[in-house]
DNA sequence: GATAAGAATTGGACTCTGTCTAACTCCGGC
DNA sequence: GCCGGAGTTAGACAGAGTCCAATTCTTATC
């Protein structure tokens, strides 16, 4: 689990600490996310960035966006047709969606698990998997 | 479990007996799925319904499946960004998504299971719920 | 601190999936 | 067979995401 000190600073070490140059465009969406740490779309990072002054293209964030997901920095939360989440907790964890309201809800990963998988412990959905249960109302 | 014969006019007969309305261009798109008993994107749908002549509309294939979907004669699946697919099994099932062939593998609902449900018998996943499983190679 | 070369960013055009609409056609009850 | 409502249609539209060539920034080296 990352630290909690989000200064700017701080994050472009850990950008360098992942082998990623930090520019200012990078840092401010590495920002967006952790200070946010909720599970944020394209779009709403694209938002947040350019809240005071248009500063950071649609282009970099979604380059930005996928070379972080490379890198583990964040995850792709792949829940609604037409719009993927970023995750910026990495820790092994599934999640919920519910259809109706769009609510996005984490559940431990020590909590899933599959019958029939012999090359895993205990059946546990291994570390990499990304389990997503949609379903029709909010069950946290 | 639907049964296996996928003529024109018993398809027409399940159509009814889901208080659809059986047209041709429904008789054809339920065809296109039942036939193959694969997941279906609906762009595939389209493709395999116009083969011969072009004969349904994009938004015909789309309404029709929103409605199918409604009806419960198919579910939707939905593990890749940017597209839907459409699974004429509608026993109780989930999916493992490859990432990176794109393949859809199904497993047996009763293998799934996650703890701190306490309103669901044993911890399974209850019916209504979509789990999706993505992983980066093929575990099936 | 200046320089240079490659890396990063940009805007805008573009693609693709899916939606909407208003006119048209078909289905089924009478 | 007629009629009204249900179903279909083409094509315009919307929104997420990609692509590209031109520009700007970062950083290693001096």
């Amino acid at each position: 689990m990352m630290n909690t000190d989000y200064s700017r600073a701080n994050l472009a070490e850990v950008l360098r600490g992942h082998g990623i140059t930090p520019t200012h465009q990078r840092i401010e969406i590495a920002h967006a996310l952790f200070s946010k740490m909720a599970h944020l779309s394209a779009d709403q990072v694209l938002a947040i960035v350019n809240e005071r002054h248009a500063e950071t293209s649609k282009a970099t964030v979604y380059n930005t966006l996928k070379l972080f997901v490379e890198s583990g920095l964040v995850r792709e939360v792949i829940v609604d047709p037409s719009k993927v989440f970023f995750d910026p907790n990495t820790d092994p964890h599934h999640h919920f969606y519910d259809i109706e309201t769009g609510e996005i809800t984490d559940i431990d990963a020590a909590k899933v698990s599959i019958a029939g998988l012999p090359d895993l412990p205990a059946g546990k959905v291994a570390a990499g998997m990304d389990v997503i249960i949609r379903v029709k109302r909010a069950t946290a």
